[in-house]
DNA sequence: CCGAAATCTTAAACCATATTAAGGTTATTT
DNA sequence: AAATAACCTTAATATGGTTTAAGATTTCGG
């Protein structure tokens, strides 16, 4: 039931309520009964009431819209992102305006410019939604009082960071060591849903080709 | 003075001796009055008496020789190393036998294959030594024991790899984006010091390219 | 429901990098 | 110091992937 080492259970309380714009996007998808990012942090470890109000007071709801973006080049990542509904990319743009796509993240994951978001300094990267969204965000001193005063989140990001620091390191040794349609049908074999979601120039800039190119690979494929 | 959020200031004790063969293999170097780890572990947070101890007696010395592995694939990764002399590679194999290069560590970096660490499962991936080296190893039932008995060993573990993962995606960024010739120069300036430890092999490797590639990048750039 | 915008596909020419094979150089071991 | 192994370079040929340009299809906003 618990993501790293404690065995205890949970008794869910109903306290949160959704508001109504998120039930449209996807009413069915989800549990109501619960503040999204506690159930997120309880798949790690279990809170009590008062850690969970810590935690709700300082994390705010938004809704995006499609195409907006949540991070832009040259500004300071302010806030780490938890998505509660939709879709986004993280990207880079080189110097010939090409853009190069360097993560997704869907339901239930965190989204930010760690780097930035710690040094303050000025990122490198946009973080744009691919759909209309629903992200709960934490400021950098709302998320350092959180890591005071509830020191197993300390434990619970580093899990979390750990997962995703495995999960980047498959995908350089893919990089290094596989051609494009290796990679391409590994994207789909880890991301089913993802690639159902995703526009193929998307996943082309993901992948590190052009969506020529994935085309190409997409009717070789299809042709045996 | 600290990598993270503290101010308060250390006073260094005397107290740990490093062994003859340490010092054999690089006398001036490093400062020998504190344990490496410790050293290495209050460039982020102070430690006191108590807790240095709980680590001094965690952490074990193993003097490691070049080319030797400290990881095969299709073992488990039982430790996580800090490598306080010398210097490691992080390599996967594909099914045509060829290496490929995900990781250097070289003096006060940590290396093991952390989803093998946590999860028990067979690793796909070799650590080998690059030159005759020393490490401190902690034992999987030692570092959750430490993670325990000193909690702030998460807030430190937890920084250590949102910096690792910040590199490592600006690596993928890079691959993605830019040439051979471009990753080389990159290379060069942010690893300047492993660039000339290093056979050319072992760069190209972690390039994602061949050698003769490089060694062809290489005198292109002495062209000009 | 329409028009505009975004997305997907095809194909030819071109470029970056791999492969193969060979010879030359530099380290390590004995 | 000699022998061996590891490492580096060169060059010809082959391949994976890009570029460009154009047309076809789908999706989205009004």
């Amino acid at each position: 039931m618990f993501k790293c080492l404690c065995g205890a259970s949970i008794i869910l309380t109903v306290r949160w309520r959704l508001p109504l714009f998120l039930k449209r996007i996807n009413p069915q998808q989800r549990n109501l009964t619960t503040h999204p990012l506690i159930e997120h942090f309880e798949t790690y470890l279990p809170f009590n009431e008062e850690e969970k109000k810590l935690v709700e007071a300082r994390a705010s709801l938004r809704k995006i819209k499609r195409r907006q973006l949540i991070l832009q080049e040259g500004f300071a990542c302010k806030h780490y992102a938890f998505v509660v509904n939709g879709c986004f990319r993280m990207y880079g743009v080189d110097d010939k305006g090409t853009e190069h796509n360097l993560q997704f993240a869907a339901e239930n994951e965190w989204i930010a410019d760690i780097g930035s978001f710690h040094s303050g300094k000025p990122s490198q990267l946009f973080i744009e939604a691919v759909e209309p969204s629903v992200i709960l965000q934490i400021e950098k001193k709302d998320l350092y009082f959180l890591y005071l005063s509830i020191p197993k989140l300390d434990r619970i990001f580093k899990v979390i960071i750990e997962n995703k620091y495995v999960d980047l390191q498959n995908r350089v040794l893919q990089n290094i060591s596989s051609t494009a349609q290796q990679r391409y049908l590994s994207f789909l074999e880890q991301y089913p849903t993802l690639s159902l979601r995703l526009p193929n120039a998307q996943i082309a800039s993901y992948l590190g080709i052009t969506p020529e190119f994935l085309s190409k690979i997409r009717k070789d494929l299809s042709e045996r």
